[in-house]
DNA sequence: CTAGGGTTAG
């Protein structure tokens, strides 16, 4: 830009640096803000804001501390956004300790948290395993004159998904009805995805159901956790179900959910119909990817269908490119299968596949 | 120009 007479001002400088967080480049993010003065720029709270979310992209919490650090030293004032960015980064770092640490360090530096300070630190706790907290501190935001919104109920959910804790999620999903807090296709696929993991599909797909009576779209998100609460129940023909009213309704399938769907027809042990899905992705205007490669392969494995998986392990390489390490180590469960029928191609693919993760034995 | 809530295999 200086060639063409035209000098950078600190909004050119924030919209590159918003880029590098796109692109994943906290590195080049941290150059540019440094660069800074160079160009008689003084960088201002929102420049490091957005550095610091370009560290919080990629988990990096230090540099994220680090430019926060900076900011006190260039007497600017962090304002929510900032502090908020930094929580995620810590959020994203798996540093939940941190990030409550900085929600406590806002109102000592005159800056009120808001709902996204909150959200973020809620999903830190969810990230830890910290359901109990997450809770708690969507308890206390009233209390600190925050009510909580969708986003902070939405991250509570989640947290309470992941310590396993589907009645909880569940009642949080009932709270926001009686707060006239709407719950949404976020809440609720939430909820489902959780009540699928315990094995209680019936309430999955009666969620399912009742997202369309509350005037909400079920979407990707929704129907694959439907699929997966079907997959854990082995309850395959519900998962194809699934599949047509996805088309009925007019939603693209993805290939989340297909990929998902193969599975869920392996684990049923229904590895034919597995292949049958997968040789019919084309046709849905579906490329398969490599997971689906692997969960048709995984469907034959399972059924000790050892030949058909080596099959579409040899296609992969042709259709997708190289096979991932998870594509070679399902090959060898199948040619481990194939061990027991002392077959002589098994016992080579096997010593192959070996070879290439690196493995003795 | 900057901040929170959701996706598949083993």
């Amino acid at each position: 830009m200086p060639e063409d007479r035209v000098v950078p001002d600190k909004i050119c400088y924030g919209a590159a640096i918003s880029s590098c967080e796109k692109g994943r480049q906290w590195q080049i993010a941290l150059d540019l803000l440094a660069d800074m003065p160079k160009t008689k720029l003084t960088a201002d709270e929102v420049n490091f804001s957005a550095a610091i979310s370009a560290c919080a992209k990629v988990g990096h919490w230090q540099g994220a501390l680090g430019l926060l650090d900076d900011l006190d030293s260039l007497l600017l004032k962090p304002n929510e956004v900032t502090y908020s960015a930094a929580i995620s980064a810590c959020e994203k770092g798996s540093q939940w300790q941190i990030a409550l640490c900085l929600l406590r360090l806002m109102p000592m530096r005159k800056v009120i948290p808001n709902q996204i300070s909150y959200g973020s630190a809620i999903s830190a706790c969810s990230r830890g395993g910290m359901w109990e907290l997450a809770l708690g501190i969507l308890g206390l935001m009233p209390e600190c004159s925050v009510e909580p919104d969708e986003g902070s109920f939405n991250a509570a959910i989640n947290a309470c998904d992941k310590g396993g804790r589907w009645q909880l999620a569940l009642s949080l999903l009932s709270r926001m009805v009686s707060l006239a807090l709407p719950p949404d296709e976020i809440s609720f696929s939430t909820v489902i995805s959780s009540c699928g993991k315990v094995g209680q599909w019936q309430l999955a797909v009666a969620l399912l159901s009742l997202m369309a009576r509350r005037q909400l779209q079920a979407n990707e998100y929704s129907y694959l956790a439907a699929i997966g609460a079907c997959d854990r129940s082995r309850n395959w023909q519900l998962v194809l179900d699934l599949l047509r009213l996805m088309l009925e309704s007019g939603l693209p399938v993805s290939s989340f959910c297909s990929n998902a769907a193969i599975a869920a027809c392996g684990s049923a042990g229904r590895w034919q119909l597995a292949l049958r899905l997968l040789r019919r992705l084309p046709a849905a205007s579906l490329e398969p990817d490599e997971l689906s490669y692997n969960a048709a392969m995984l469907s034959c494995q399972r059924a000790l269908r050892w030949r058909a998986a080596l099959e579409l392990f040899g296609e992969v390489a042709v259709v997708r490119g190289l096979p991932s390490e998870i594509g070679y180590r399902t090959a060898l469960m199948a040619c481990d299968a194939g061990l027991q029928f002392a077959s002589e191609q098994a016992i080579l693919e096997r010593t192959a596949c070996l070879a290439v993760l690196g493995l003795q034995k």
